[in-house]
DNA sequence: TGCAAAAGAGACCGTTTGGTCTCACTTAAA
DNA sequence: TTTAAGTGAGACCAAACGGTCTCTTTTGCA
């Protein structure tokens, strides 16, 4: 009755769930099999039934971390009209949405720093991510000119591709100071852009 | 003659200047101890002979990577007086001057994200790092206002914040893009911002 | 030149790593 | 209820890990 999923698969998406805040955590290294046997409290053959190395199934947590991370930061999103207020909405949910997520920070950032050297298969999904991010941003830009909401000078790309740096960049010294100070900052800096230089 | 350096402190610095890079690139995880063998050409007695750790060795390699990074994004900044431009000069050296540095990035963001789970010793240098990085800016923020060349509603220490999480940010894009256009582009915002928002 | 101190080689250590494989048990369709 | 497929436990593996220790060689002052 109600589930047709089979025992396997439930399996399966549990170790993801369970394996996601490890590898955000502790990146891909830094997680070990017996961190994964802890915390999914299966063996390893448990374990490599699922999957056929640490990689893939870091890779699928890594995918598991950034939908939850997107989901959280589109909240309301679509309730708003006009395009620059998506986009601040957009922003706020980015510094304000952090409850919920997968612990550890963005894995976006947590990921494209542990795999600039190496590991090419979490890099180019960090790569994907970021250039889904980018494209979600760009369009809501595209769109606010096509509607005159914003200057027609603007560069959608450029404009995502801003915002985007300036968050994680201020999520970086967030994290590191242990204050929501460089967020919040950043919040009102990006706001005032938004208010003066991008809008129409 | 000439140098009154022992033959033991002589090698304990070449082995950080070898080991910095390693653990810039790779991080104090993944970088072991056989990588530092063969990077320094010592075998783990000779190593250990000088570091009481792998840790410490680790600490002292992130000082000379900070140290090289500082010292490249201060070129030439004394040499204009203008505060603005002053800060201007600083974005640009940190933009443009990426060679002759310890390869492998900024050494506080790749260290700020590895530390943030555990390591506590990296993790507070690379606090320590980011707080005379911002006290630097700050101060010529400060000195802005009171010559009269910056907006004296200007608050030195939020500005210098919203500087360094801005580049931070922009460099982790264009690293995972490997492009310099989010560089670029945030380059070019600062300047605007300076010249628009902070000019007295 | 003699000689103590400094420096480095490298064998050795226990632990942990990611991964494999066999075998027992459970699931679920016939 | 039979039975074949699906699932997971856990012993096992070689390799690599960070670190220690002893012993030889080198250094540099007297």
């Amino acid at each position: 009755m109600s589930n047709e999923m089979s025992k396997g698969e439930l399996t399966r998406r549990e170790i993801v769930r369970k394996a996601a805040p490890l590898f955000n955590r502790k990146g891909f290294e830094g997680t070990s099999l017996s961190d994964l046997m802890q915390a999914t409290g299966l063996q390893k053959g448990g374990i490599y039934r699922h999957f056929s190395s640490k990689q893939e199934l870091a890779g699928e947590a890594f995918d598991y971390s950034w939908k939850k991370a997107v989901s959280g930061r589109l909240e309301g999103v679509n309730e708003v009209s006009n395009s620059v207020h998506r986009l601040k909405k957009m922003i706020d949910n980015f510094i304000e949405k952090r409850e919920g997520l997968v612990p550890g920070g963005c894995p976006l950032m947590n990921t494209a720093v542990e795999s600039d050297d190496g590991n090419a298969l979490l890099r180019a999904r960090a790569k994907k991510a970021l250039q889904s991010w980018t494209a979600r941003l760009s369009k809501i830009a595209a769109e606010g000119i096509a509607r005159q909401e914003i200057n027609p000078r603007t560069k959608p790309h450029d404009l995502a591709q801003l915002i985007i740096s300036s968050l994680e960049g201020a999520l970086l010294l967030s994290r590191l100071q242990d204050s929501s100070a460089p967020l919040r900052n950043m919040q009102l800096h990006l706001h005032h852009h938004l208010d003066h230089s991008v809008r129409s």
